[in-house]
This record gives C-alpha cells, sequence and structure tokens, in this order.
DNA sequence: TACTTCACTGCAAAGGTTTGCACAAAGATC
DNA sequence: GATCTTTGTGCAAACCTTTGCAGTGAAGTA
C-alpha cells in the first residue's frame, strides 16, 4: 500500500537510483528526466521513507528537545521557536518533558540518541561531567548552562542581574532579597553570583532566600520569609516565582511597589498581566531556541556519520567546533517596583565608585560579549 | 562506532536473531542465554536502532503532536501529558505548531506521516473533508473536533457554555455577549450553539462577537464593541480572551466584575493570576492528551501494518474502532464574576421553564455523556 | 528402540533508500 | 578519426533489524 521509490521508478521507467537522485542530488540527473520523475511522485504521492534514508546515511533528520518542564511558561516560545527553526531545514522535533528530574534527563538522552541527530538540553539538571559524557553519545548542545568544550546559548543573565539590582538601588533600595532557583540551575548561580557583586557594588544588602522550586508557588512559600527579612526589595529567580510573590504579599496585606518592590526574570507573556505589571528581565527565549537549533545543525553538517565512506576521516579532523553564544537580556521596568525608603538620598557607593545610576559595574562576570559568537 | 546487534552477537557468542529475540521475544530464548545477551548488551551500551526496526515491522513507535500554537497556554499541559503517556508506552512524540494555519496543517501530516504510526490533530482549522482525506493516509485522533467516523477526543463545552449561561443569569444578567473564538473551530461553533440555547431557555438575550482570533489581543480589541453592545456579561470563547478583555476593560474603566462580569473557558493556571481571578470554564487538557494518546495506540496495535505476513489480513478484518470521547468540564467560579442588574429578582423563565438555578436544559446537546467512550 | 514433541538457535530474506563504481553515448580536442 | 571528457544512468552492496522456516539436540512417549 505505501508507495515507494520503486513504484515512483516503475511509474517513470527509471532505475530506483535515478529516482533517489532526483531528491538527494538533483544536478545529477537530466532534467527532463527530473521533472518526468517529478511529476510520477507526485502523481503517486510519494514521500521518501525517512527511515530507510536514515539507515543509510546515518542522519534521521530529527533533533530531540529536553525540556525541564512544558507547562512552565518560560519553554513554550522556546520549543516553538526551535521547531519552527527546524523545520525549515527540513528536521522535525522530539520533545521531551524531564519533570525537572536529572535522571529523567539522562534515561532521555539515551533514548533519544540513537533516533536524532542531535538534542537540544534546556536548562539541564544533570552535572556538568554527566552532561559531557552524554555529548560523547550523541551532539548536544546546551541552553542555561555554561560548559566548557560544548556548544551552549546562554541568557545573560548576569547582565540582567545587575541591570535590575542598579535599577532598585537607584529607586532607593539598599534591603534587597534574591528568591534562588531550583538546586542545580546554572542561571541561578549566576544570577546570585552577579546579583551579590552588583549589590556589593552598589552598597546594598544581598539576603538570598533559596532553593526554591522555580514555580509560582515556589515563591508564594517564600513570601512569609521576604516580609520577615526586612527587605523592601525582591528579585525573584524567573517570573513565576515572581508573581507567586505578588500573590503572597497580597495575601499578606504587603502593597507591591509601595512596601516592597519585586523584579522578575524571563518576561513570560504573563507578566504583563498580573497587578502590578510586573518589572522583569527579558530574556530572549525564542531567539535562543532558533540559535540552538542553528548551532546544532550547523556542528551537524561538519561532522561525518556512520556513512558509507567513513572510518579513518572521524579519527582525524574531529576537532569540534564549540561555540559558545550569549544572548542579550534586557530590564523591562513596569509598575511592581517602586522608590524605595532611600529615595532622592545620594547612594553610598555612587559617588565614590561611578558616574551614577546607569554605571555598569562590571565584577568579573562572563568576559563573553552579549551577542557574540565565540569559537573555543 | 555506534554499536549493533552484530556487536552484542559477537560479544555473547549467540547469532543476531538471538540478540533481537532477546529484547523483542524474550519468552523465545533460553533464560541463561537470555542474562549473557543482556550483560552484554548493557555492557556494550546497546540500544536497538529504531530506524531499521521500524523499516521491517512497520511501526516506528514514534507519535506526531499536531499543535495550533505551542505558545497559547491552553496547549502546554496537552503536550505535556500526551507527550509522558506515549512514553510510558515506548513511544516518541514529534511535535508542530502550525500557527494557527489548515494549510500548514496539511503539509505537516503529510510530513509526518511516514515517520509516525498515528497523528494527534489538536483544535485543527482544516475543513472535516481534508481531515477525512487525510485519515486514509495516517492514523489521525482529533481533539476539540467532532467528526463522524473518526476517533475524537472532544470537551463538554456545550456543557460547560450552559453552566456559565446560568451562572450568570442566576447572578441576574440578562444580557450577555458572546466573543467567538477563531473561524473552522469546533468548540466556538458548539460553544455557541450551546450558549444561545441556554440563553434563550432562561430568557436572556446573546450577542455574539466575532469570530476573534484566540489570543489575549483578540479579547483586548473587543473591550469597546462590549460596552458598546451594553451587556452587563461575557463569556469568551478561552482564557486568554477573557485576560485581554479584562484588560481593555480596566483601560477603559469599566469594572469587573461591578459593572461587567466576566467568564473564560479553559482554566489555565494564569486564569488564578489575574485581578480579579476569573471565572472560567475548567476543560481537562491533560487527560485530553493522556486518552487521545491511549486512543491512537490501541488502534494502532490493534491494525496490522507492513510487516512481512500482512496483506490479506488488512482487507478483511480493517473495521477501524471509531471511539468518541467527551471529557466533562466544570465551572470554576472565582471574582471575575458578580450580580447583575437583575440580582435577586424572579428569572424570567425559570419558574415556567425548569426546577431552578441549577437546572439542566439540555436543548439538543450532543448525544454522547461525559466521559462515556462510545464505538461507533 | 524408534518416534514424537519441545525448547532453543541459526540461516537468510526482506524492508526502502543511498551511493561508489561501471558503463554508454555524446561532445570536445587535436 | 582516434582519444579524452562529460553527462546521465544502471547495478548492486550496504545500513540494522525482524521473523518464517529449518535444524539440532534432549526429553517424553509408546
Amino acid at each position: 500500500m505505501p508507495v515507494t521509490i520503486r513504484d515512483v521508478a516503475r511509474a517513470s521507467g527509471v532505475h530506483i537510483s535515478t529516482v533517489s537522485r532526483t531528491f538527494s542530488a538533483p544536478h545529477l540527473v537530466n532534467p527532463e528526466t527530473r521533472v518526468r520523475v517529478l511529476a510520477c511522485a507526485e502523481d503517486l504521492g510519494y514521500r521518501p521513507n525517512r527511515a530507510a534514508r536514515a539507515l543509510i546515511t546515518g542522519r534521521t533528520h530529527n533533533i530531540g528537545l529536553i525540556i525541564a518542564d512544558i507547562a512552565n511558561p518560560f519553554f513554550p516560545p522556546l520549543i516553538k521557536a526551535a521547531e519552527s527553526q527546524a523545520r525549515h531545514r527540513d528536521y522535525h522535533v522530539f520533545v521531551a518533558d524531564t519533570n525537572e528530574d536529572a535522571a529523567a534527563e539522562e534515561e532521555l538522552v539515551h533514548a533519544l540518541a540513537k533516533q536524532v541527530d542531535g538534542v537540544l538540553l534546556c536548562s539541564p539538571r544533570m552535572s556538568n561531567s554527566l552532561i559531557e559524557q552524554l555529548s560523547r553519545e550523541v551532539p548536544l548542545v546546551v541552553v542555561n548552562r555554561q560548559l566548557a568544550g560544548l556548544p551552549c546559548v546562554l541568557m545573560d543573565v548576569g547582565q540582567g542581574a545587575r541591570s535590575a539590582i542598579e535599577h532598585l538601588v537607584g529607586l532607593g533600595h539598599r534591603e534587597i532579597a534574591l528568591l534562588g532557583g531550583p538546586r542545580g540551575s546554572w542561571t541561578s548561580r549566576e544570577l546570585r553570583r552577579a546579583a551579590s557583586a552588583a549589590a556589593r557594588a552598589a552598597g546594598a544588602d544581598l539576603t538570598v532566600l533559596g532553593p526554591n522550586p522555580p514555580t509560582e508557588s515556589g515563591g508564594l512559600a517564600q513570601a512569609e520569609q521576604v516580609r520577615r527579612a526586612g527587605v523592601t526589595a525582591v528579585l525573584a529567580y524567573n517570573d513565576l516565582m515572581a508573581i507567586g510573590l505578588l500573590e503572597g504579599l497580597d495575601a499578606l496585606g504587603v502593597r507591591v511597589p509601595q512596601e516592597v518592590s519585586v523584579v522578575g526574570v524571563d518576561d513570560i507573556s504573563l507578566s504583563r498581566l498580573t497587578r502590578p505589571k510586573l518589572t522583569t528581565v527579558a530574556t530572549p527565549t525564542a531567539a535562543a531556541g532558533r540559535t540552538a537549533v542553528d548551532m546544532l545543525l550547523q556542528q551537524d553538517t561538519e561532522l561525518p556519520r556512520t556513512g558509507r565512506g567513513s572510518g579513518a576521516a572521524v579519527a582525524v579532523g574531529v576537532r569540534r567546533t564549540t561555540a559558545q553564544v550569549m544572548l542579550q537580556t534586557e530590564l523591562v521596568i513596569r509598575d511592581s517596583t517602586g522608590p524605595g525608603p532611600y529615595a532622592g538620598r545620594e547612594r553610598p557607593g555612587a559617588t565614590a565608585a561611578g558616574p551614577g545610576p546607569h554605571r555598569r559595574a562590571d565584577p568579573g562576570g562572563p568576559t563573553v560579549a552579549a551577542g557574540d559568537v565565540v569559537a573555543s
């Protein structure tokens, strides 16, 4: 019943190899023959069997996309962009959800390895060493984690944290809390590092609360702690937690931004819809999805696979090109941040250390410039 | 480099067919041999090549999931549930996004057809006849659309609309607007049909506004119309539109629920986070994803495929089992609905037509009971 | 003892495609 | 007009696995 290359060959009176070439190497076949074959194929509704093709070429034209939690609104735009980009290049995308579980991640990489040309690992919870080990099994591109020797797509949350802290300090806040993210998250560590440094540089105190689950309830659960900590501003690991915190503070009768200012990270679409609208560090999630697919596919076309004539070639020139891309973030100021107790007064560090509220203290952040591609 | 069944055979001193059977028909191989083979396979890190397996068995152990818009928060829970359910049964899921475009849908079904054992079509925008035609190419399960002769997973939005209208009328509203969804949406038609009937039965007027894009901005854009229509309550096609409407009304200075009550459909997680919290008809999206996968896989195991010994068998007993499942919806009352102008007065239709506010008028709705599975 | 049954394993074909090589015919070069 | 390219096509092997059939012993039966 399913129409194969053989049916097309019979219908157009050529050998199957000619049909094959009509699709995979059109320049090798006579234009007249080509149109005839194409017409027959169209007629019969022929579609090449990708499994058979994969078997011999060693490329499946599939990629795997491993996500910590599809239901987390941070990811869908990334998934959407990655799928779209992949499809433009004639790749299909397996999407898999790990429920934030490192063991599930590992198992999924194994399960997918034979079936895809590469895997996008988004916000992994695994250890670095495990990721490196897995990368020997299947080409990997990591999103939201920096790993030497592996292609990574990063969002410059460090810069975002600095902007956020400076924004808050500029508004007159000196006692700031950071709501940490989940254990094992590179983003969370990076955020903490940059926020601490920025707070120190600006003469503010930073209290770290966490780790927390990166969810609304994770933020809600910390509302009481936030109030008790006596801070006047909070930077949350992500918007979901920030929104949960908004809920929690509301329930406690704490007004935002009059009593406490709140800043999120991600700029999920939801953050425009809360009351007050959330001030947040926008991360370019769709761009990250696109970029990650591009990097994976570029790597894929460079490396030869199991095809017939391989063998020695792999051992010789394998030197992988491991680019790392850092995407820019941007502070989006909305209504959840307002003046703090020191509003209008001179900032403690400002006169001594820099040119004013928009000074960019950069105490040892990532050296990769925003938007740059650096091969290593 | 990649380890094949042959490597395992060599290592364990048996023929490759024995290795194959160790995995696909363990009861046919001597327990001692089996453990030896398994040990070798484990050692070498062997994973069967699914492309090769697909080639001969005719089943890929993949399914396709075609979604109108991944970024629409209605879908991620469905995707997540479907993926999880599929994985439990050793299937992987291709996710593809159509951007609400019917042509893209068709193309995707074609593209995926050869590569999957079946496709889940979620909230399709295609015509019924096209869907039926495509279903001859690859097994299909349709979500959110009723099609005779095809397995469908439906949410009882009709019941939901009735509950919503009755809730509003019970609160004293008589002039109600329905914000329609996108053209081609079965859910939108169904909603409209049931809401009209329910409004008529309860003696209220229903104004239909639309069709609209099923997004926040789609709802926002209708705020002005809603005010001009002079209604005191609105039922929106989905939560996203309802939330957009909330925004729009707020911008116009119309207070919710004091001046206008708003009801959404879906109960996306976001609807708990707006101010006021949204009253909505909860649809069981995760259950729909699970159910759809189950139905597809059940159908899949029933129908034989291209395998060696097929042939006549297909022609004989092909009679597809096309179950249709209707999942129950539930009205969740939150803060966006409040008393209307007729609050406290006697309802016009109530005394004449039924037993009171929770009467269930059912003027020609679907005959399939909620939660029932009906083979046709 | 001779025969059947049974459990296990090996053999080889098949599935749809790609691709290196060989070959033929036509055109180019001298 | 003989040789060399070029262009287009066919041939057949290879990719990795599954599976019907046949074969081998050993155990059970008469």
